[in-house]
DNA sequence: CATCTATACGTACGATCGTTCGGTCTAATA
DNA sequence: TATTAGACCGAACGATCGTACGTATAGATG
């Protein structure tokens, strides 16, 4: 009785899951900048040093090597953006402004090569139904709700004394973190993130939120 | 001397007009769905009841092509957007109240089959430099000029007393707008419109504007 | 009038797409 | 140890892509 389901490395399961990985680490990257229809099972292959048979059994189909894009983008992000934000931050309005720089840092680090995956993936699949779409639309939903969650904790916390509606809040601030996502990319520029940064901070402010900790919102810009 | 250029209908060029307007017509909802590289000779051709060689022909290249659908978008996003909102308003907030409400209309008609055209087009191109992608910047700079020339008559008329930046509320107010679009699309729902009207009548009284014109910014929701 | 030019077509080209099939190799399993 | 199952490949499939060529037609131009 000593074995039950022991991790043996470099099995062939584990062989394929590590393949797997290094073909999915182009694919975010690829599908941020030519989109996740722009994927091409050959081109992956190329990069990835397999044949492109070898990639089609992987993933079984294009369909599925695009939901496996989806997934590995999620947790790209969730790595990314909002563990940094957990560790960095209490609670309440603090952890807001935190997720609000680190998804700011994100997008100019260009963590994807393309900028924000989740920004071009949902609306290149927003008049697009189907299994992808799906995939997008709850990766983003999750990423809005965790976002609604931490304000909510804010106005609970009486932190922002003059909002009721956390979904509005949530809508408009990520409004500003994707305009300004898209127009640095366009322009080569960081200004779009001082415009979302300054943004946000006007609007929290407007809501009651304690200064000290709204003025902590802003960028440490790299863009080119 | 009663010639001179008389138009002669079903010329020869005025026939050419008439196929090349009918492609696009097809094109700029085609290229909203399926993005501008998802454009296809052989299907617009099919489309357009012509052969794909004619195709072809009539406009030499597929990137002529999209440049082409580009200015033909351009084109519908003014007669759509900017004239109506012209007539309806006289210049200074009530333009701008105007331009905000005949955006959101437009994306809630889906004038573009897949919403904004340029919303798309700008996140597909935002990462690929060329020519199509300058034709794309190009039209959205246009848009946002003239957004921003129309709060600056605002704020020189002394109906935005509280705002010196005419750029900064630019970018806020496309963000929503965009983002509206986007989600829209995604949820087929008319609640972003709601939230994109709310919070651009938000920040515009918080900048001094007059309630009585800013109440007018709404959606007469048509999505389904 | 003759000449030029642009529409429009059929056909064909090479490239690339997603997918399928047969087969080899080897780790996992019974 | 014998059997199963998954990684991985080469080759080929039908489809579709953008583009090019030759040609017929007819309006514009001199």
């Amino acid at each position: 009785m000593t074995q039950g389901r022991v991790e043996r490395p470099d099995g062939r399961r584990a062989r394929g899951d590590e393949s797997r990985r290094a073909i999915l680490a182009h694919a975010i990257d690829t599908a941020s900048v030519e989109g996740l229809d722009g994927l091409t099972i050959g081109r992956l292959a190329e990069a990835a040093r397999h044949s492109k048979s070898g990639v089609a059994t992987l993933f079984g189909s294009k369909e599925q090597l695009q939901r496996a894009t989806v997934e590995a983008a999620r947790q790209v992000f969730i790595d990314e953006v909002v563990e940094p934000a957990g560790e960095k931050s209490e609670r309440g309005l603090s952890r807001v402004c935190a997720l609000i720089c680190e998804w700011l840092d994100y997008s100019d680090k260009r963590v994807f090569k393309g900028g924000c995956f989740f920004a071009a993936a949902a609306v290149e699949f927003d008049s697009k139904p189907g299994p992808v779409r799906d995939a997008v639309v709850a990766a983003s939903s999750e990423w809005e709700d965790y976002l609604t969650i931490s304000i909510q904790r804010a106005i609970d916390a009486g932190e922002l004394p003059l909002l009721d509606d956390a979904r509005q809040l949530t809508f408009e601030l990520v409004s500003f973190l994707e305009a300004a996502n898209t127009r640095s990319l366009m322009y080569s520029s960081a200004e779009p993130y001082e415009r979302a940064a300054r943004a946000a901070r006007t609007r929290l402010i407007a809501l009651g939120g304690d200064p000290a900790l709204v003025e902590t919102i802003g960028v440490t810009t790299t863009t080119r």
